[in-house]
DNA sequence: ATGTATGCAAAACATTTGCACCTGG
DNA sequence: CCAGGTGCAAATGTTTTGCATACAT
């Protein structure tokens, strides 16, 4: 845990016992796309008592000090990762909304070209493919 | 707006006075990507008098009709655009919100790849470049 | 006629904010 | 000690839903 100390630290951020929690939920976790309310269940099911809006001012201070990403996949609510590692895209199952992760660069690529060439300068981007994984195609009703 | 009639009832749709006006509000809009309160604004300015959740009902069943498609690009409310001609991905200004499409063959391959590798049946895919379009990084603040 | 669509208001969510209290350094 | 963080509840913004009425076929 001092582990995540330093970590909370080097974003700038204090080390409060409630943004440690959360860190950790966040590395724990199995899943790697999470949202604010798994997080919360995960924090009440463990026995704290943190509120669900300091869930969600934490997961939104970390997006901004860059230690997580936050994900809108669908109209629903935003999923947050941790930003470990390399920028990636996604593949999301649109039956059991399985997360999968891809790099590809020639697409990384191409879509620099793109910005540059419509005159933007260029913040992000993100690509989802929606499908059927090849479990849920197995279990098709 | 015989032509509006006759998509609507392509679309298994009954031709009512709201389907019509808003098919109409997407069709003659300049900005291609509009909001459920964008239609329901226009409708009033032209003192129709269609309740907002009728519009959302409405652009719900066009959406499952294949007449529109539903973006969300950011957190906040969703966007529609007509369903015409060809698939494309989108560039958007994060600091003005406007959108511009482009439609690059060279990703599409590969995204199919991707997809196959990954045992995953293609539904549907979106790429969104975020960045700064040309006339905001002009009026720089 | 009659089943479907609409308007309105209320509900349902996800997320944010105001404010008094608590805590980390 | 004191700025900043947190909990709670209330506010916000978007989208959905229940229900009585109106409309297209």
């Amino acid at each position: 845990m001092a582990v995540q100390n330093a970590e909370l630290r080097r974003a700038g951020l204090k080390a409060t016992l409630p943004r440690l929690r959360i860190l950790q939920i966040l590395e724990d976790s199995t899943d790697l796309h999470v949202s604010a309310e798994d997080v919360y269940r995960t924090l009440l099911e463990a026995g704290e008592s943190i509120g669900l809006a300091t869930v969600y001012r934490v997961l939104t201070q970390f997006e901004q000090a860059g230690l997580v990403i936050r994900h809108n996949f669908d109209g629903g609510s935003a999923v947050f990762e941790l930003a470990a590692g390399e920028h990636h895209d996604h593949l999301v199952c649109v039956r059991c909304n399985r997360v999968t992760e891809f790099v590809d660069q020639v697409i990384e690529e191409r879509q620099r070209r793109i910005a540059a060439e419509n005159g933007f300068a260029m913040t992000d981007h993100s690509l989802v493919i929606h499908g059927i994984c090849s479990d849920c195609q197995r279990d098709s009703d």
